[in-house]
DNA sequence: TGAATAGTGTCTGTGAGACAATATTAT
DNA sequence: ATAATATTGTCTCACAGACACTATTCA
């Protein structure tokens, strides 16, 4: 029999949440950025590599796999501002864009407890923070095959190589939603490898309609660049006509030029923040 | 000093929740649907109106305002099976269309404790289900006006009319997040009217790229109702040959016709659940 | 000079917006 | 007959895909 109340402050005077059982929950990041890398032919332009940031488990469970940075949401933090404090503590990265992916709550996820995980998606220009990071996070080139049913990944830190499989199945005929089941994984701790694919689907998506993609790249750039970051983080070439003429309102030219490979050179644009007039 | 492990079962008998501590979370579900009003004129069609399902509460906090249906989430269910067993405790609807929304977390938003809130969308056809619900629970009619800063909306039910006002701010310039807050609102408890926006924007983007829509009509529909939906979830009025070419692939005409008002008989369709060959 | 990227021109087909026109019913 | 909805036709404009062409640099 439940105790009757007459007023907010009484009851709320009286409420002791111990007495119910709750779940832990953590803040996570799945972290991209888009890595150059060096050529050796002086003349083509530096190959681009989608990536995602890691870090290495230091404790149980999971000791020692390869995990999205994280940690437990304090009582008087929201999930946003753990996952930057987190994201400060661990990797040494500040101010970079975060917008929340999903809440990911299989039961078992955590072998602990009940451990509920807040994901963030991250995005941030690698270049201009690479030589800050911690040494226990570490990027990761990701190749990712698709078909209709499953994603075969291969992360690569120039160290290592870590491979895994996500299965992907329409939750209803009407939606655009899937669920996501890891059919093979031996290296990524929890369920990570299916944050790390829903992420990717959001920034795919998200990269068409809006203008998140210029986080992830230097203030001055050239439309080159640039379009070798949508084909990384698309898995496809586009035409330059069209990726011009898509990209033309989002971006102011600059009076600056870029030179030095061997090929004419072009211009720097910088990301026109105001919308035209 | 932290005890030193060498296995990850010998890490697990020591591991005790209990230490930390934990906020509570529920989930709770924005549910969607649209209603017929009937007509005095013979001639024209029922009017239609956007509508969300509210439930009065009973206990404190909030005692006696309207919040979403929801309830704090077991330690053995996932965040949606805990939303499909309190749709079905709180208003007896049973199989409907979810999609995980938003989780919200601001510190303050439950009066009693720190309680996160995982958020599903949920889309119904009314009227199969109005007759079953019970009488805590209630749809109310939608009118939203919006403004590039906020919404005016008002909620009605056939009884009571509530209204708030909910401010938006872009999150940041590049995104198409926005900041929600709640500038006015006597009526609703928790922080439920951020969830109500949240999901009328969800829908209303979803609308355009996915076949959700059907989840709130009936097996047979006429194109005139489907558009209906359309422009009381979109706010606005469809031209109707480019409605009709952009439904076409979705639909499947059967034999039947609709009879009865003063006008033209239209043809009953459905929804074409498998994709063109 | 040649390989490579930068940048532009243009044709074509698709599809949305707009508006007009015809069809059919119950009162 | 008339008001209302149902349904189709068609013109135009915007824009993406495709491909061709020119421009410019440095070893």
């Amino acid at each position: 029999m439940e105790k009757e109340y007459n007023s907010e402050e009484e009851f709320l005077k009286d409420y002791d949440v111990s007495k119910y059982d709750r779940p832990s929950v953590t803040s996570d990041i799945c972290l991209f950025s888009v890595s150059s890398e060096g050529q050796n032919n002086y003349r083509k332009l530096s190959k681009k590599y989608f990536s995602v940031l890691l870090v290495k488990r230091k404790n149980y469970p999971f000791k020692d796999k390869w995990c999205l940075p994280g940690g437990f949401i304090r009582m008087n933090e929201t999930s946003e501002e753990a996952a930057r404090r987190v994201l400060a503590d661990e990797t040494n990265l500040h101010n970079v864009f975060l917008e929340q992916l999903y809440t990911f709550d299989s039961i078992d996820r955590d072998p602990r407890c009940r451990v509920l995980s807040i994901t963030y998606m991250g995005l941030v220009d690698k270049n201009k923070l690479d030589d800050s990071l911690f040494p226990n996070a570490s990027w990761f080139n990701i190749t990712s095959l698709e078909d209709d049913n499953s994603y075969h990944v291969t992360l690569d830190n120039g160290n290592e190589t870590i491979k895994f499989v996500v299965g992907k199945t329409l939750k209803e005929k009407t939606t655009d939603r899937f669920k996501f089941e890891v059919l093979d994984n031996k290296s990524i701790a929890f369920d990570h490898p299916k944050a790390i694919i829903s992420g990717m689907e959001r920034l795919k998506h998200k990269i068409s309609y809006t203008d998140i993609v210029f986080n992830m790249i230097g203030e001055y750039f050239t439309l080159g660049e640039l379009q070798q970051v949508y084909e990384v983080i698309l898995g496809k070439k586009l035409l330059d006509p069209a990726f011009r003429r898509i990209i033309a309102g989002k971006v102011v030219k600059t009076d600056k030029m870029q030179t030095g490979g061997g090929h004419r050179p072009s211009v720097l644009f910088k990301y026109k923040d105001e919308k035209e007039l």
